[in-house]
DNA sequence: TGGTACACTGTAATCGATTACAGCAATAGC
DNA sequence: GCTATTGCTGTAATCGATTACAGTGTACCA
């Protein structure tokens, strides 16, 4: 309580201890100094060099500012690997992601890097391009203890293989059915189906879909909003209005391309993903069908560029950075106490209204009208 | 050299050894195994199970299978963070970026991150956001050993604190002068020249200008080839056809409004990346004005959505994953060899022709003739 | 004056692997 | 038959921190 340390001294003197204190003088460009050779240098215990680094006001100030300007003088930093060995914890979190030239993905990522900062972690970047074995190797670094958790991005949830309740996984944009995995996801059904709504609404009746891999749950969410809200319309589903594409730009285009070259007639299109939708905005263009005028196109996720597309693109916004600052917030929460039961949080996506929808034109355009 | 291994009867017998060896099996939900546990369970001492895992060639085949047949009973995973004190390495290298979003940035850490797989190391993602003091933060993880090198993309080069002659670290591109540092890039100051003169050959006369950062190096060089270009073809270099952006899609669009409201007359663009000619050519449409007919625009990079632009960009086309491969590789030789010389490498860039570049109109058009 | 609490500090065990060194059999070489 | 070599294995030191536990000296209280 007192704010005057009292003067002890027998305790400045420098006094070597032990024989591991010194090195060579010629070895010190090549040296990291270690704890040890602080503590000697400033003449206290190693535990003492560790406290004041870690628990400053468990050491006395002098002997604290007499540790530092040794540290500094001397070019001290603990090193960390002997501490993650210590603590078993590394303070790396591992974010898994399908692909990170994937504007949508890299968002997230951005919102988790965020809270991973602030909370003193740093992310460990898993892209493993579609691969099963490679989600699995970074999966694996969990049970060797490399990383203290994982972030999937992914539709497939890796094993891992850790005993004991301890599962420091959540899962991000994909819905995982399994309630022991924690996940943060938005309405996809709801989502899609108020796009096509929307469509419906501008008059539309004949509606394509282009849709994402089957393989991924996000997919036939989205898809079940798009016959749900048909069919409320009473509106026939058509399955040969839907193509399948697999999110890239490109597939979009030829999805479209597919669609247009067998005649199908439709003056909406609705894009499982903003990129395919751009690819599809394309191939319209390319055959000389305007948008809105004669087709409105929906896509999803409202990626930077969707705003910047021609004609701007009408949207699905996903709330990129909000999944992944909540999904790093319930890692934390899961790191931090293991015994909480592993949650799910639906976040809100709302439409967002661009220029590539319009209400259905009067003469009823379709793709056979184009006009060349 | 033989290939039937003797029989040696005392060896097969389980024999426990020391205290370490078992735990209470009510324990064995949350427990993760040790090297010791397995040694215990095989008969056989913790140097033996490491030999098996590391030199499995020093171990006899009959030992090995056993070790084998335990660890894949017990489910172990050698603790990495053990390893890596011992071994002082950890497979991990930092990838440095200022913008983890920036489709740029992703494509450059998807070659980092191929190369790095191939050779068994790990990316740990370094978003900081334009942040100097998040980029010494992290560079700080070298100095602390939770990494072994750092690849960076962003114009500053971090001090990294390592005594000797050690710097794992590559710029990559980025052009970093200091020849003590590794780093791989383009030629920016050819390319851009190279870009200008294309829009010289098309007969274009004014030529405007959207600049990056001028902090950054790269925009430095992009704007002197501009300025060379301009030079060798004798036409006239106007600052007040140069507007400054911050490579963002929003800065472009600013900028090219600002040259708009001053009336500069102008019949070609050049932005010194894609992101910002995407939202110069958004600026140029909102005026009324024709892309390629009445201004022609180039942009720099070429990003995945620049083919995909409307019109679809004329473009540099830099060599992203090649640059983030080249980086990686040129930092593993770094890393196995700490006394080779930095190296300097430079990669070819090409100007890739696309729609948003055509002859000057015979008319003469410029920025106050739009129609409307 | 003796006892207790408090503020610091030191000793040594520990985390879980890797690996230098040594030991021991069996074989090879002479 | 004696030494050298080879092949396999074990003992124990080591990497560099953290931290439980055990002092030690001073202050405070009765």
């Amino acid at each position: 309580m007192r704010s005057v340390p009292k003067i002890r001294p027998g305790r400045t003197a420098r006094r070597a201890t032990r024989a591991t204190a010194s090195r060579p003088a010629g070895d010190s460009e090549t040296h990291m100094p270690t704890v040890r050779e602080i503590a000697a240098a400033a003449g206290v215990s190693v535990a003492t060099v560790s406290r004041t680094l870690q628990r400053p006001e468990m050491v006395s100030e002098e002997t604290r500012t007499r540790i530092h300007e040794v540290s500094r003088r001397l070019g001290y930093t603990p090193n960390a690997i002997a501490r993650n060995l210590r603590t078993a914890r590394t303070q790396l979190v591992i974010a898994l992601v399908p692909d990170i030239s994937n504007p949508f993905f890299s968002e997230v990522i951005r919102g988790i890097e965020q809270v991973a900062h602030e909370n003193g972690y740093s992310i460990l970047l898993g892209d493993t391009q579609g691969n099963p074995a490679r989600e699995q190797a970074y999966a694996n670094m969990i049970a060797a203890r490399q990383a203290d958790g994982i972030v999937t991005l992914t539709p497939r949830v890796p094993r891992i293989a850790l005993r004991g309740g301890r599962r420091p996984l959540v899962n991000a944009c994909e819905y995982v059915k399994d309630p022991d995995i924690a996940s943060v996801f938005i309405d996809n059904v709801a989502a899609a189906s108020n796009a096509v709504n929307y469509l419906l609404a501008l008059g539309h009746e004949e509606i394509a879909y282009v849709s994402g891999p089957q393989a991924s749950p996000i997919c036939v969410d989205r898809e079940r909003g798009y016959r749900t809200a048909l069919e409320r319309a009473k509106t026939r589903f058509d399955p040969a209005l839907t193509a399948i594409g697999d999110f890239s730009i490109e597939s979009g285009e030829r999805a479209v391309e597919r669609l247009l070259a067998e005649r199908r007639r439709f003056t909406a299109l609705f894009c499982a993903n903003d990129e395919m939708a751009i690819g599809a905005l394309r191939a319209l263009s390319g055959h000389g069908l305007r948008v809105p005028e004669e087709i409105s196109v929906v896509g999803f996720d409202d990626i930077r560029f969707a705003r910047y597309a021609a004609p701007p693109l009408t949207t699905v916004a996903q709330p990129k950075g909000e999944l992944g600052r909540e999904a790093m917030s319930m890692l934390i929460e899961l790191l931090q106490n293991p015994g909480v039961p592993a949650r799910k949080r639906v976040l809100a996506a709302d439409l967002v209204v661009r220029g590539s929808t319009a209400p259905r034109a009067a003469g009823g355009a379709d793709s056979r009208g184009g006009s060349r």
